[in-house]
DNA sequence: CTGAAAGCGCTTACAG
DNA sequence: CTGAAAGCGCTTACAG
């Protein structure tokens, strides 16, 4: 059968050979209305002669539903979001849904972007996921576009971002970053130590600020204090930070970082020094990415394959949206050999 | 202005409120035709105060165009994929496009629903990333699919697999994993290591086939020979797999495998027995993962990113397609300290 | 520079 | 069980 290049079948195609009127080769693609086996029969093969494939912009439009899921993330490549997006299409992919990633950068103009790009495309759900810039003007544009998308009847879920007020109908999986982080500093204290720097993430995001706020909280239940840096969530930040914090007090025993990226990269650098960790110093992180095992590094595993198992779950609506709006996901601290007494 | 829950404002709305043609207010939003400044003002206002957004849906259906472009990955969650699909990104995310990423998890029914679902879509571009199952059937059924997504006027790019036959117009950024697999083991063998054994990802798969070739390849070329094992693109097939193949033949030297998470899974396990890389065995991956830096593990630099970003340019019709439809993307062997000559 | 009208490819009450 | 017809929300020749 030669295909006409350039014009794909439509259905009128499809009726036309089978011999049927459009409404009826409607019905049995959809398979949502009683026809009779005979009719099925035809519509199916001049379907597969024609390699027909329904337009999904038609069917959208005259529907007035979609099959499109939107997932936000702030980088595609960073194991912390592709885990996510990944437990996320666990829940999604099944039925002929199609995840759309978005990748934001951090960058609050292009979440707000991906959102109208979203609302454009009539998605049925979207996801967004991981911290956001915790700054009035940015949450109030934020808390704008959710209620112009789920006004438009579009589900919107967060994960891994706290609550957002104003936004009835909204859920949210939220992670425990400052249990975790409190838990964190407070391993590191009970081994002895009291000289603890912090490399965080940026200055501006809920993540970063959570985290921070569990480590402050942690050193000051036992009067401590400790100098803190902020970078952004990568290697580089790692191994610069832990460089400019041993420059400035080469007394410290041990750091703690704004997530396992950051820690790896601290890593990186303390070995190129001839130091050891933990002999020399201790370093620990957050997330227990896969690869962190490698590096034995202490840190709080969030369980996120799962935490995106559930978003996708409430967004489908194949799970009742959590009491309250708020499912809260656990912390666990993981202790492994990049964390020892101080020598 | 409340905003009436369920049904966004549509073109009509803002043509009323701005008291011009709906045909008036589409070309001041498309910017594709004169237009007066004080009606271009007029409607901008309507549209601020509807909060209007255009539907993407309608509008690809009038315009016979779409602003979807299509990733298709084995796996989100790994990071080969996330930072292909993040150069991809950088290239493709700057317009009004938003990419859609499917995860086929490496099964090729998958693959092939995802592109029909990408047709459907009439996706203005695909690109299909890393190897595939490399059987006759399937690669036959991906040839109709493909075929058919460009006979649609859907640009499609090939992005880590060997070229396919009988796909006109189809690029492909091609990843050289037989060349440098052939570096790798020719790198072990001038070392002094004589029995290498060898942890493959799935048996089936275009990449796995072309790095185990490489190998094969430099070891045959010393007249060498050894024990092959395949899994998946997994720590746990590099746990797994070491242990089998040190089972099987105490006296290997040097382990290979097929990416740098199956070299990691392997490095942990050999680690677990008290056994020390490389002084007791060598160990080495492919890839080149931000990761592998710290397991200092010697692998294969792929350029992922740089060829996402190559693939995505392409696709949109930034770059011009490479001559004979392949750009080649060499692949650079990086000695780190996972090996070192034989005891 | 602007508008009226047709058409994009579907779905879905409404009839029969 | 099946069909004719209206309508989904846009864009784009065609006129003016």
């Amino acid at each position: 059968v030669p295909e006409r290049t350039g014009s794909p079948a439509t259905l009128a195609d499809v009726a036309r050979i089978a011999g049927v009127s459009p409404a009826t080769v409607s019905r049995v693609l959809n398979g949502n209305y009683p026809v009779s086996k005979a009719t099925a029969a035809r519509v199916e093969s001049a379907v597969a002669e024609l390699s027909y494939v329904v337009n999904g912009n038609a069917r959208a439009l005259a529907a007035a539903t979609s099959d499109l899921v939107g997932i936000v993330v702030n980088d595609v490549a960073d194991p912390f979001f592709g885990l996510i997006a990944s437990g996320i299409q666990d829940e999604t992919g099944g039925a002929d849904v199609l995840a759309i990633i978005g990748n934001t950068n951090g960058e609050p103009d292009r979440e707000l972007r991906y959102l109208t790009l979203l609302r454009r495309q009539r998605a049925r759900a979207v996801v967004l996921t991981g911290g956001t810039v915790d700054e009035p003007g940015h949450l109030a544009a934020l808390t704008k576009q959710i209620r112009a998308l789920a006004d438009a009847g579009c589900a919107v879920v967060q994960c891994g971002r706290p609550p957002l007020a104003d936004t009835p109908g909204v859920s949210t999986v939220d992670f425990d970053n400052r249990g975790g982080a409190y838990a964190l500093t407070s391993h590191l204290i009970s081994l002895g130590h009291r000289k603890i720097g912090y490399i965080s993430g940026p200055a501006d995001r809920t993540t970063t600020r959570l985290r921070l706020r569990g480590h402050r909280q942690a050193m000051a239940d036992h009067g401590l204090d400790g100098p803190v840096l902020s970078g952004v969530f990568s290697r580089a930040t790692g191994e610069n930070g832990a460089a400019e914090l041993l420059q400035r007090d080469g007394r410290l025993t041990a750091l703690v970082a704004g997530n396992d990226t950051i820690a790896l990269g601290a890593c990186t650098f303390l070995h190129s020094q001839g130091l050891s960790v933990p002999d020399d110093i201790s370093v620990c992180g957050y997330d227990d990415l896969p690869y962190s095992a490698d590096a034995a590094l202490t840190t709080v595993r969030l369980p996120l394959t799962e935490a995106g198992r559930i978003a996708g779950r409430i967004a489908l609506g194949q799970q009742p949206a959590p009491s309250g709006g708020v499912f809260p996901i656990g912390a666990e601290l993981v202790i492994r050999t990049s964390t020892a007494p101080p020598r």
